[in-house]
DNA sequence: CAATTCCCTAGTAAACTGATAGGGATTTGT
DNA sequence: ACAAATCCCTATCAGTTTACTAGGGAATTG
């Protein structure tokens, strides 16, 4: 029922893409740092992301990695479940159950509920409420 | 993001209390024959739901388990929270991460999305909802 | 052409999961 | 009183998953 760390860095990694929306790719060791991360596992994260056409690399030098659509169509749900696996409360149907349970209904109600959060949220919106903020708490903090 | 075998098993048990709502204890061995748990297994998690204050037990031949209260103040979500520990998508504040993040927000919002299903579905209404479904069955075989 | 970067495959210690084993403590019908 | 039934408790364990680390290979570019 957890988001893995993995996932969370999948998330911290695109975010820290997001909020540079420039096409110029991004190096995996700047985003480690930045985010502290370890290196060489968010090798291994960026690959996923990459691979389920998420994220966008170039190589060489000046090379990195860079979102492959505009963040406002990159959802966090699309992220975590290309980390995590599908976003299911229960495991896929069970077997010694008898046919008519009343927790399958329950689980997709639970499942929609939390995609109703997570598949509508894009890195555009996290980026625009986390600018926000920032801006909010500087006020406060000149008055 | 799973709820854990154990966590299924904890419901189908509680569930099979809350349809006989008699006091009379339930043997363990019988709730694992019906909902076919290894039983075993299934004492340590009925032992869990009674120390957590959810059933209560009487031992001796006649023994059993049974609902600590009326099925319509038992939910889903509380015994989920006993087996498999705090719903949450995230876990516990992450220290590396900046502190102004945009993430706490976003699972702060998932995590009432999912309580708003958990929380408010009672084994009552489980039962409930079972009942109705196999009413509707058992019409539609008779058509 | 050499530096820089992403890319790929393995390995691995620690934790967690889903059990099983073996008995001990209590109650109860008789 | 006593033996059977039942819950109660601790320990153990194989298998899987998690969160990394290691080491190099492949492409690009200044």
């Amino acid at each position: 029922m957890d988001v893995s760390v993995k996932g969370e860095y999948a998330l911290r990694a695109v975010f820290d893409l997001a909020c540079r929306n420039v096409p110029d790719p991004t190096k995996i060791a700047k985003i480690a740092e930045r985010q502290k991360i370890p290196q060489k596992f968010l090798e291994l994260i960026l690959s996923q992301l990459k691979q389920s056409g998420l994220l966008g690399s170039k190589r060489g030098a000046d090379g990195g990695y860079f979102l492959a659509r505009p963040a406002d169509q990159i959802t966090v749900g699309a992220v975590l479940r290309v980390i995590d696996g599908p976003v299911r409360l229960s495991r896929k149907p069970i077997e010694n159950e008898s046919p008519d349970s009343p927790f399958p209904e329950l689980w997709t109600r639970a499942e929609r509920a939390l995609s109703s959060v997570i598949d509508r949220t894009t890195f555009a919106d996290l980026v625009e409420r986390w600018k926000q903020k920032r801006a909010k708490r500087v006020v406060n903090w000149e008055i």
